[in-house]
DNA sequence: TGTAACTGTGGACCATACTCCACAGTCAAG
DNA sequence: CTTGACTGTGGAGTATGGTCCACAGTTACA
């Protein structure tokens, strides 16, 4: 399919699509039309590197963060031990991000039980969330000034 | 403390901070000190607030986001129950986002144990992840051209 | 063969999230 | 009361992630 299309299914404008593969993290192919400047080509990988972009960036990676991501997958010169390094480290920083998720969404949580009812308690602190998620949704006891 | 004390311990840089203050997203009291341009001063809640900072913008919150949020949160005139509408809306978003989180993570484990394993299989496909995240894990059995 | 709808290119422009800098006022120790 | 370390202010500059626009070449259809 030709930019337009693609920018159609995926949501995005046809000037962010040309930025994302300046930048190498869409690889369109070519099809002999278009001259000098051939027109770019897209497929259904494209659609779904497009969705991992969306995603990632969602979750506070940058352009440049997802297309070194993408740029180390593509090299096959790596051997396999070195890809399942490169994945871990993103495996390891993607679990961080989900522990840190998961603190938040224990404390608004928190705040929206403690608002339901009668607010008798303390508010809830983020603190105590913030240095102590041994459990799910266990608090600390801990209060700050 | 003062702001140099508080850039340290928050691993923010002075100007960072200032910028923040300028935002909203911190509201440091005054001491008397500093005559026309009166010295901030932070405590605990600041800094407390800075980690939220932190963590929310790794998740991808704008900054202007994150201070809606505190914003909302700050106007006594809400009435409990519009406090409580606010947080669920937060908490969608934040669910939606750990919802995400998992899929990628499940998708860079499969792909991580499928380089350590003899690659025999299919490479794991994002797409089945994308679409299908019903359990911990699981993946359709779709395929992409 | 014309023409409307598409394509790429280059460059200006924008918002966000800072960073750097010069300058000037303030504080605290000696 | 000096001096050095701190403070705030204002403004310019940077990187990122785009958007907008004019222009020109290409395609497809009639």
């Amino acid at each position: 399919m030709l930019i337009s299309e693609f920018a159609r299914v995926t949501g995005l404008t046809r000037d962010a699509v040309r930025f994302y593969a300046r930048l190498g993290l869409l690889r369109p192919q070519t099809n002999g039309k278009g001259g000098r400047h051939p027109y770019s080509v897209f497929t259904g990988k494209d659609i779904q590197a497009a969705e991992v972009i969306r995603i990632a960036q969602s979750l506070g990676m940058s352009l440049k963060e997802i297309a070194a991501f993408n740029e180390e997958r593509r090299k096959g010169h790596l051997t396999s031990g070195r890809k399942v390094e490169i994945m871990s480290a993103q495996l390891v920083g993607l679990e961080a991000k989900a522990t840190e998720l998961e603190v938040m969404i224990c404390y608004v949580r928190a705040k929206i039980d403690w608002l339901k009812g009668d607010q008798e308690g303390l508010e809830p602190d983020f603190g105590s969330y913030a240095r102590d998620r041994n459990g799910s949704c266990r608090v600390s006891s801990s209060s700050v000034s």
